[in-house]
RNA sequence: GUGGGUGUAGCUCAGCCCGGUUAGAGCACUUGGUUGUGGCCCAAGAGGUCGCCGGUUCAAAUCCGGUCAUCCACCCCA
């Protein structure tokens, strides 16, 4: 037997990590600032919670779900996304009688059974926030900025577009699919195939469709989801519009976006890329004032939005977005030479770490050289030598290893120091 | 689920079409280049079941079949 990582499935390495890492605190340290607080759930849910979430017929709970029976005879999912899973624990928490508004984020894994390909992997990382208890544009505005402050914040504010459009409750939709079938059933035969098949299973997803033939006739569409809105639907996409320029977010209307997930009502909104193939969505989200109800809560109107965080990284590798990171921890490398040296050295860079500075060490006996190379290439500020002329006058060397300046201390003076300052006042 | 590309050293790849000496390069790694000093340079070294299985052949990284993995596109989505 094999073992081997599962297809689809990644590591994260070393430097990876701390980028993920670093992109992560980015965008929640801008949700803290918009009063959002966390929460974590799990991984693993009751099947029920996605297919009465996400809606049973979308692709994601038809196709894509980690699906199995547990030894109790339970189905249960891992999670394909992260609404549905913070809905159920709002409504268990009764976090609607804490307060009327209910800011959350979350931040994690996700797992979805598709074929892998650029920018998608079977199991991914999103970060979401959802907003609860309040059905005014404002909360739409607010959540959006929220959004595109992380975007921005992140440095990828010229590589993206925000796209919005509102899609308007059920039942507007259900009309709206009605004229569209009606006007495009003519038409049939030059829509692509997959079209042909839309039009009877999911007609909204043909004008998303990129071919050109399909772009061509459904440009043709004299009337939009607009026509069909609310006039209530109508006033909160106008009211979330206005907010929008207000704050200067530069959006851009799109009719034809349409999300593919049953839970959305009016608002909805992707951030796109041009420069990450066809998985060109690094975040999306809108408004869903029935979810809560659906799943057993209170009549709670709600906004949130996911952004997917290895497409985030992708791009700010693509786009070469340098995400400034936060001040290099300085680095100080003990260096020994000689038998007796090394207990000293080891002693030493324990103490140093107590005083809260990395420390690195050579286990082995090597020689000075490889030493100092090996300090070099870790990108050591300063080295602390300790060799046996030292050992015998109970000194220690440090040397700036920017300037190459050397210089030889008591060793006591080492117990003196508070953190890495100190050093640089030495030398 | 459907189509296409690619699997050779830790990494990036050359070699394959036109089978034939010990399978290469760059980067990285280790050790040296006078006694205890890094970055540059130089030298040496280590490192490979050529994805796997089978077939053709005197001979296969190279040709053929299968298989697995991976990437890309469709689809779907973050």
């Amino acid at each position: 037997m094999k073992i081997a990582r599962l297809h689809g499935f990644k590591d994260i390495c070393y430097p990876e990590t701390e980028k993920l890492r670093l992109v992560e605190s980015s965008i929640t340290d801008v949700f803290k600032r918009f009063g959002f607080s966390e929460i974590t759930i799990p991984i693993l849910e009751l099947s029920g919670v996605y297919s009465t979430g996400l809606g049973d017929t979308t692709d994601i709970v038809q196709k894509e779900m980690y699906t199995f029976e547990t030894k109790g005879g339970e189905w249960v999912s891992m999670r394909p996304e992260g609404t549905a899973g913070v809905v159920r624990a709002f409504i268990e928490n009764s976090l609607y009688r804490k307060s009327p508004v209910t800011k959350l984020y979350y931040s994690g894994e996700m797992f979805r059974y598709e074929k892998p390909q650029e920018g998608r992997q079977r199991s991914f990382n999103q970060i979401g926030a959802e907003l609860f208890g309040s059905r005014d544009p404002l909360a739409d505005s607010d959540i959006i900025a929220m959004l595109w402050l992380a975007i921005t914040e992140l440095g990828l504010s010229d590589h993206v577009k925000l796209e919005l459009n509102s899609i308007g409750k059920p039942l507007e939709r259900e009309r709206y699919k009605e004229s569209l079938i009606e006007f495009l059933s003519p038409k049939k035969d030059s829509l692509c195939e997959n079209c042909q098949n839309r039009l009877s299973t999911n007609p909204l997803r043909i004008l998303d469709c990129k071919t050109g033939a399909c772009r061509e006739v459904t440009s043709d569409i004299p009337f939009s989801i607009h026509d069909h809105l609310s006039e209530q639907s109508r006033e909160h996409l106008d009211a979330l519009l206005f907010s929008l320029r207000e704050k200067s977010i530069p959006y851009r209307l799109n009719h034809r976006i349409v999300r593919g997930l049953d839970y959305y009502t009016d608002t909805v909104f992707e951030v796109t890329t041009d420069k990450l193939g066809s998985q060109n969505a690094v975040a999306a989200g809108g408004r869903y004032d029935l979810l809560v109800e659906r799943m057993g809560g209170p009549q709670t109107p709600a906004v949130g939005f996911a952004m997917g965080v290895e497409r985030i990284m992708l791009l700010l590798e693509k786009t070469g977005t340098r995400r400034n990171s936060p001040g290099k921890k300085q680095i100080v490398c003990v260096i020994h030479i000689g038998e007796n040296a090394r207990g000293v050295a080891v002693k030493i860079a324990d103490g140093l770490r107590k005083k809260g500075l990395r420390v690195e060490t050579e286990y082995e006996n090597k020689s000075l050289k490889s030493q100092m190379r090996k300090a070099n290439r870790t990108g050591a500020t300063y080295s602390v030598i300790i060799g046996e002329d030292e050992l015998r006058k109970d000194l220690f060397s440090l040397r700036n290893m920017k300037t190459g300046e050397e210089k030889s201390f008591p060793l006591k003076k080492l117990a003196d120091l508070e953190g890495h300052g100190d050093f640089r006042k030495l030398l």
